[in-house]
RNA sequence: GCCCAGAUAGCUCAGUCGGUAGAGCAAGAGACUGAAAAUCUCUGUGUCGCUGGUUCGAUUCCGGCUCUGGGCA
């Protein structure tokens, strides 16, 4: 059986660095499961492994997007797979690093194929969300009860998208996940998992030192060049706009810049998103990986 | 030295017409199949500054003290 493995963990738990010792000592190469380590921006705040680091071992799927480009969860599964299978005819051993749970769980477990929605029912779904969510719900569980016990997390995206598939082809998004097999991004392979353990209050302190890292490194420069070259005044938009802007530090740095933070303010609002950030993975890497 | 205002959760503050208290943030726990560094849910006991007094009962009313603001000298 071919042997894929994965590196993850919270960040700042050190994935990058164990990933490269190991692909020198596997004869591996990398493959990035960050979700903004696709972007070729930002470098500094989303801790993008330099030239020394990589050290001659070869890194895939590092910074293949621009800023105004988008891309899912399924885009990067796809992508990974092909770059797994790349590898393995190289003859050399697929190791998937990053702190994207959600990517590396799709990429193994495979996705329930969901028809494309036009852009036409994406946004009267939107609209018929903003001017009445309560009969939207009420029509769809109408229509399907099964989906009031299903939508039980982020309810409102939940149902939006779920009225989106019924807009588009009158069935239930539970038909989807449950009557088609899922798609599978990889055949043939076993995993071997490395999650990286760190104690909570180490992992924090971690974080602070790594962001007055970043800033001396040019943290503030970067998000100013970035801001420049995409010149979008309206934040709001900025933000909701471009999925780089979800980079922790990005956004806080935005403000600071704009004066609507000081220098402070924007350092602790960046370490406490961070620590929120590295809570959450810690949960997933619990309950949703094996170990 | 005098006058005024504060002192309540890790922080910022509400509140109790006297029956031992609650919001936001932080923190913690969790969910998550196409935005995932996203999004969403749940969790509040703390000498109510210290010390006397009044009272069946004081964090609450009264006195003294300490500390912190601000003002006057």
């Amino acid at each position: 059986m071919r042997k894929v493995w994965i590196v993850a963990g919270p960040t700042a738990s050190g994935k990058t660095k164990y990933a490269i010792e190991k692909a020198k000592e596997i004869g591996g190469e990398i493959i990035n499961c960050d979700s903004l380590q696709i972007y070729d921006e930002l470098k500094t705040l989303t801790a993008y492994p330099t030239k020394e680091e990589m050290d001659g071992v070869p890194h895939k799927l590092f910074g293949y997007l621009k800023y105004n480009q988008k891309s899912t969860v399924a885009d990067w599964a796809t992508l990974a797979a092909k770059e797994v299978e790349k590898t393995f005819q190289n003859g050399k051993i697929p190791i998937i690093a990053g702190g994207s749970g959600l990517y590396i769980n799709i990429l193994t477990n495979g996705i329930s194929p969901l028809p494309e929605v036009s852009s036409k029912n994406r946004k009267l779904a939107e609209e018929s969300a903003k001017n009445d969510y309560n009969a939207l719900c009420d029509e769809l569980y109408k229509f399907d009860p099964e989906l009031r016990n299903f939508i039980t997390n982020d309810k409102r995206r939940q149902t939006i998208r779920a009225y989106e598939i019924f807009l588009e082809t009158g069935k239930s998004i539970l038909r989807y996940f449950k009557d088609y097999p899922k798609l599978k991004f990889l055949e043939n392979v076993e995993y071997e998992y490395k999650i990286m353990e760190y104690e909570r209050a180490a992992l924090y302190e971690k974080i602070n030192e790594r962001l007055e890292y970043m800033l001396q490194a040019g943290a503030i420069e970067e998000v100013k060049q970035l801001l420049s070259k995409i010149g979008c005044d309206d934040r709001t938009a900025l933000f909701n706009d471009y999925p780089i802007f979800k980079a922790i530090g990005a956004k806080e740095i935005t403000l600071y810049l704009d004066g609507i933070y000081s220098f402070e303010k924007m350092k602790e609002m960046i370490k406490t998103n961070t620590r929120h950030y590295a809570k959450r993975q810690i949960t997933w890497f619990k309950y949703r990986m094996p170990n």
